[in-house]
DNA sequence: ATCTGAAGTGATAATAGATACCAAAAGGCG
DNA sequence: CGCCTTTTGGTATCTATTATCACTTCAGAT
């Protein structure tokens, strides 16, 4: 069970394990895609009690452990910081652009390409930040049903 | 001059060429490290009295078009939009994460990644939003000797 | 098991980046 | 040159996020 590995690396990191961390942890990874933090902490908040600001924190406690991600692809009219849960090592994320659906992409080879890139320029230490974006197949095909 | 190119952009996409859009793209052409919409407004609005509305409205629109771009990595503890300035073709940029100089890197082979992602997971119109972070040559010296 | 210091929690208030609205002032094409 | 549309900008407002701080809970040592 993923949840389990993401409380223990919490331990791991020298961070409490709470009912409240856990709760976030499981709703985020429920999620069927990228969720705001006042969209769980609404949901949470009406079903558990926990306070937005605990979202916040464990929110950003999540992505700093890596167990969650905060998405770099905002939507349009959206300012709002997304999350994914991913408790598997480095890879990125292809969103579709109607529905949201969140599908994990193996990582390719961009550790070479920041090699590549460090070598070219002379900086130190470089490291990227990348989504993707996309149809997903279903929204493809209703797209195109709804231009006929 | 990349400023007329980016003004003839605007005719061509059937946006006027206001005073206001030819002050704010040449500030943020003008920028050695990428500005938030805040702080061209405070610049722009204290010299030549252009409001905060029009710097929001003309960096979207500038985005819009492709002369700007946003930034997909933000800064931790400032969640706001920071934009540079880009006529030519697309390409990635690299951001010193300590003096926040940015650096075009040529476009690399992500065309065809997203190609390879498109093929892999059957979306379609794939396209990606990607930023490299790293330590600028000066900074990374400077961070040696202060660790000494 | 329980004690204890440190960490976590949460209600409220405050901050700040961004947007809505609308009257006044331009721009561009005929 | 003149009309119609787009653009502008002041103010009010929204909303996501953070600050504060008293209270509670966790985790390791005794």
């Amino acid at each position: 069970m993923e949840l389990a590995i993401a409380m223990d690396r919490l331990l791991q990191k020298g961070h409490a394990v709470t009912p409240q961390r856990r709760l976030v942890a499981r709703a985020l990874l429920a999620a069927p895609s990228p969720v705001s933090a006042q969209e769980l902490a609404a949901t949470l908040g009406a079903s558990t009690g926990i306070g937005q600001m605990t979202v916040y924190r464990t929110l950003t406690l999540l992505a700093e452990i890596g167990v969650a991600y905060q998405l770099a692809a905002a939507e349009p009219d959206r300012h709002e910081a997304r999350y994914v849960f991913c408790s598997s090592d480095h890879h990125h994320h292809l969103i579709c652009r109607a529905c949201h659906t969140v599908v994990e992409v193996a990582s390719c080879a961009m550790a070479e390409v920041d090699q590549d890139v460090a070598q070219r320029t002379g900086f130190q230490g470089v490291a990227h930040h990348l989504d993707f974006v996309g149809l997903c197949p279903q929204c493809a095909a209703s797209e195109t049903r709804e231009a006929h």
